[in-house]
DNA sequence: GTCATTGCAAAGGATTTGCAGTTCC
DNA sequence: GGAACTGCAAATCCTTTGCAATGAC
């Protein structure tokens, strides 16, 4: 069930997102795929029938939209590599705040049922479960600050991180 | 239970790493922290010792670690972000040989036991179990090519991905 | 009309590569 | 001795930023 253009456009306004041409083209692209492409591979393809638009515009419309939360990152966390000496099986909570990772070791998690991956054909080789959320420091640091809003902020680009 | 430099001497020639003070130093530095450093973090850590350790060490020794199969890469895939136009929670096939990413919808992956994460303080948002293995079209690519092996293969530098 | 959005070009950060000298086995 | 490893510098890739022009509301 592809999404129409008309559906995109409703959606942008729901949130307040300008509609655009290249916004448009490049959410329609995005949401019709399966294959998790990348900002480059999104803008050759809003190219073949928007040529003018410019990489610029594909980053800061990805910040856009994923402030909106209609895009999500798939790596969340990819913009330089974090390297574990740590070889057993394991797994992360993710701090969405601090992008610290800790680590999780639980025997349930290593045995969680992977059958989903069989239609696949896949060769499984092992699996990870990454839990997301807000460090006890994080809270602690954002109780502090309750009260401070945003209302006096002035217009940024979305944020990229 | 810090690793000593006697055991990472021995891991290093049980699986025919060199060993010189630059490899010993950026592994002891690693293997005893759970900070999940970048490339860079570690740099700067080594040179508190070794002063004039260069970035590309560090990223050839990863690299060589890495083959080695004696560090792993916390967030795999990091090269370049991938977006997602799905934002139900869902899970991902990642394939080791071709990095694509295939979705993945399982109540029962959606609905595994996250307590362990208790301990922590942590409040979690959102879960994602990543599954890692060959996909289909891969393993039928490397079954063709069986028979060729590395033997003939001048010397290169550790694969970066 | 106003301000977000756009395109272009330049900057920035992370990682890789070329190459010559050095070191480990 | 020779291949592997190292350091330095330059190159590359991905992403962000500065800025002036444009266009959506």
């Amino acid at each position: 069930m592809r999404v129409t253009q008309d559906e995109i456009r409703r959606r942008f306004r729901r949130r307040g997102l300008r509609v655009t041409p290249q916004r448009v083209a490049i959410y329609e692209a995005l949401v019709n795929t399966a294959l998790h492409p990348t900002a480059e591979q999104l803008l050759a393809s809003v190219r073949r029938r928007l040529p003018d638009v410019s990489v610029n515009t594909v980053y800061y419309t990805l910040g856009a939209l994923r402030e909106a939360d209609l895009v999500h990152e798939v790596n969340y966390g990819h913009e330089s590599a974090r390297f574990d000496g740590n070889v057993e099986p394991h797994h992360h909570l993710v701090c969405r705040t601090c992008r610290r990772i800790f680590d999780v070791h639980d025997e349930a998690l290593d045995r969680i049922p992977l059958e989903a991956a069989e239609p696949s054909h896949f060769a499984v080789t092992g699996h990870r479960v990454e839990i997301y959320g807000h460090c006890a420091a994080c809270r602690a640091r954002s109780e502090l600050k309750h009260g401070c809003d945003d209302t006096n902020r002035i217009h940024h680009r979305p944020t990229r991180r």
